[in-house]
DNA sequence: TTGATTGCAAATGCTTTGCAGCCGC
DNA sequence: GCGGCTGCAAAGCATTTGCAATCAA
């Protein structure tokens, strides 16, 4: 699986002209291979646990650059005060965060396109990002 | 007009067993007065402009008192990473942010409200709020 | 070789906290 | 007067930055 991620993760990087280095394929499997969404702190200790080292300096630099490729994306959850970090899904998604239990989902489906098109219609706002966060309590925690 | 704004906020202080201080009283004036959403830094400087002075650390504890008390309500907006505080209005709203000349402007409509609804009937999550941001450029900057 | 990238450490900026003194009740 | 609140200063965190050493190309 790593080399199949690895391969995308390559080509899009010498593509742009940056240079394909280890912490970079670090951070890029943390990410590719977690479930749920990373805090930077996160990142660094899975890089960690998978035999590596990466200082956070270069997590921080590096997530922003995987931003800029659109490989990754980040969002503040919750209460938290640290972003976390996710893969970047091509389906629009919003997220459900448990104020109980803390897990976040995510939900997929037209909601987020609706307000895209709603915007673009009729205000003249040019969307960019619709940014969707629900919190509450899950099925389980209620 | 400021006496109204006093006398809700007193009355629900009271009620609720705080007392009301200067630095309350000052920061929910500043707050009430603003036409947009004002940064901490930004309340202090008003309430320093209306001639009081005010420590910072009590402008931090007040809005979240306030934001207790259900009357004011923060949000991270763009890509600052200060929070940003407003009036708790009644009525569900989301804002849109401007990328390009950084305006944030409230947009009222059912759009939340259909979020609220399609969770509640369908996925067994029991909503407690609705953070809806959009970024994008605009009318006048696209 | 060459310059982009890293690691380290220091700095920055927002926010929180401990505590002595003050002031609303 | 009592105890909640404030102001002050220091601490806490997440994040950024400067710079010399390193390493991909």
């Amino acid at each position: 699986m790593d080399s199949l991620v690895d391969a995308d993760l390559t080509a899009l990087l010498r593509e742009r002209g940056y240079r394909v280095t280890r912490p970079r394929r670090a951070v890029w499997e943390a990410l590719s291979a977690a479930e749920d969404h990373l805090t930077v702190e996160q990142v660094c200790a899975r890089i960690r646990d998978a035999g590596h080292d990466v200082d956070t300096a270069s997590v921080y630099r590096t997530l922003d650059l995987l931003e800029e490729l659109g490989l990754a994306r980040s969002s503040r959850l919750g209460d938290s005060d640290a972003s976390r970090w996710e893969v970047a899904h091509p389906d629009e998604h919003f997220h459900l965060v448990c104020t109980s239990c803390g897990r976040v989902d995510h939900h997929i489906g037209s909601l987020v396109a609706q307000v895209r098109d709603h915007l673009d219609a009729g205000h003249g706002f040019a969307v960019d990002e619709v940014e969707l966060t629900v919190t509450g309590r899950c099925s389980e925690c209620r």
